[in-house]
DNA sequence: AATATTTACGCAAACGATGTAGTAATTTTA
DNA sequence: TAAAATTACTACATCGTTTGCGTAAATATT
């Protein structure tokens, strides 16, 4: 009934309860007819070790944590796909933290991880996170952390990005051969590294192309989808309205659709739109969405690949690391001329 | 650097380990002033306890375990965040597992989690999980399931689902109702719940309104999307097609899209779909798609309050408990007769 | 005032696994 | 053949908390 534990076993194998557990780790110290005893009994009783004794006692705890703003959310949820793949090939288990971009919350998940319940953590953080100071600690208690997409950069460690900063251009000037003349971005906060990279690279390549860089062609948007909607709205209301919108993440091209949607505005022939998306559906959309794509799945296990890295090795100390994997561009309709 | 311990604690105080242990504990063994002193100590060196060392000691890990097919996937993605919240709220942490619809590794992952590394699991089965027995010892080792979606009848404990077999019949009558006289359905393997419910609601329908109910119309399709896409393809060439398509999931509804565009056919006009879904863009879809939607966040936030219901009362033994929540129509264009 | 009870704390034994140090018995080496 | 080395095991301390029990002092009861 109750899980058998090491001292039944040496009891019912008539050795110590020494030599039982290092049968199972298969120690030199242990003569081979005495390791397949203790084998074979161990797999009949099923024997299993409990991962607190041995936690507690190895200071690991071969889990780590997954610290993001969403779940819901095709990106993120292929970035765990990807890290869960690598966890289970290395034995690890993966503990899930959502934070809905709550910098509270954050600081509050942050503050459980302190006391070494897991050996490393994955993370993007809020786009409301203001500061690291809830982070800094971290890898001098010895749990290292690896930043992806939504890094930390005064955080010395490994950081794994897209080319945001390229995308952001390629994007741009896609929109401007496509021949929009009013191109507003939708960005998602300001604070976090990646608006700031998409930004540059659409404001770069609309000071490279002579068109002026309007303060309020940027959007901030936020974490409040019916605020988001009524931005958006507004922006697409009057007569004074972009021909192009950019925007920054999936969810802004949704509301962008429903918006246009309710305020017939015609997407293709009105508006041009594209966004940084993983949309599975974004080629049946109607029009069908162009999208930048991440390689999310390979994010995650990028990120989790550099973290067991340095667990392997008992370092945790990850030293500065900028991996930068790219995105694709994939034009469909809502971003093209009609010809 | 490394985290503070109760020993360090115990001594700075000038107070035992138990007492310190106690006073954070708030036993009324301890004094009032000593308890402030100790709590105001421990904030001030960061103390947080060990995990491990409680874990063993009380046999407790405050941790739950979600094992589920996919997280790329927007109904297993807002379950886990329903779960998640709830977690959170009960000061639980949540490791996540993904069997990938394969069994083996749905053993596997059990297999791991029988040692007490949980104090309770929330899954949902494999599209090809044959049988329990790597299920039925959680119970009586002291850890509980709770099943949702696809449950697994045999194990007496919990099971939150949804009125799948009404919704089969609701969205087939709907489909009759605009028409259709020939209604393919696209399963998902075979052997699980939830789609014998389905199949079921989509069977007594056909059978109500006097229709043939062809057993060459219930297209089993599996985990593999490039067959699945051949399998739909066939069923939709040739003359002897369908006028209807039931798909029991999202993802084969996509399928379904993929090859009507693919092969020219008109959905809405020629051919009507409807789909179990929660994708976010169905309305945006070219045509908009027509969705059972299920509560996917209330279901994960039902089967973690059943599992802390019982976890709050050490209660490890849950007893059979059906519940039920309901999907709503949401009737689109893909399944509308054009007027 | 003698006894009973309560208060506030400390001691020490778990929890289960690991790993160092120790020890007989056997084998190798000089 | 005596010393050294190896083999195959066991004993025991340890990881950090928790908790039952013990106990001295303070307080309450008769």
């Amino acid at each position: 009934m109750a899980a058998v534990n090491l001292k039944q076993l040496a009891k019912i194998l008539n050795l110590s309860i020494s030599t039982v557990s290092k049968a199972l780790r298969d120690s030199h110290e242990i003569g081979d007819a005495t390791k397949e005893r203790v084998l074979a009994k161990a797999k009949e009783m099923d024997y299993t070790p409990n991962p607190f004794a041995s936690g507690l006692r190895r200071n690991k705890s071969k889990t780590i944590a997954v610290v993001v703003p969403e779940v819901a959310n095709n990106y993120f949820s292929l970035v765990i796909n990807g890290i869960e793949r690598i966890a289970q090939e290395n034995d690890y288990h993966v503990l899930i933290y959502l934070t809905h971009e709550d910098f509270e919350k954050e600081k509050g998940i942050m503050k459980h991880l302190e006391n070494k319940r897991v050996d490393g953590i994955l993370m993007s953080v809020t786009m409301n996170t203001k500061n690291q100071s809830h982070l800094s600690d971290f890898q001098q208690k010895g749990i290292p952390i690896v930043f992806f997409d939504r890094i930390c950069h005064e955080i010395e460690t490994a950081k794994i990005t897209t080319d945001d900063y390229i995308s952001g251009m390629n994007a741009t000037n896609h929109l401007i051969e496509n021949n929009c003349k009013d191109i507003a971005f939708l960005s998602l906060g300001d604070d976090i590294s990646i608006m700031q990279k998409r930004k540059s690279g659409y404001l770069e390549e609309l000071h490279k192309n002579n068109m002026e860089a309007k303060p309020e062609r940027v959007i901030k948007c936020g974490n409040d989808d019916e605020m988001n909607y009524q931005l958006v709205k507004k922006l697409l209301t009057g007569k004074n309205k972009p021909d192009g919108i950019f925007a920054s993440v999936e969810k802004l091209a949704i509301i962008t659709y429903q918006v246009c949607r309710e305020l017939n505005i015609n997407i293709s022939k009105d508006l041009k739109v594209i966004c940084f998306s993983n949309l599975e559906t974004a080629s049946l959309l109607s029009p069908s969405l162009s999208t930048i794509t991440q390689p999310a799945y390979n994010i995650g296990k990028t990120a989790a690949e550099v973290m067991f890295k340095y667990l392997d090795k008992n370092k945790t100390y990850i030293p500065n690391e900028n991996i930068v994997l790219q995105s694709t561009l994939h034009i469909r309709e809502s971003s093209q001329q009609i010809v």
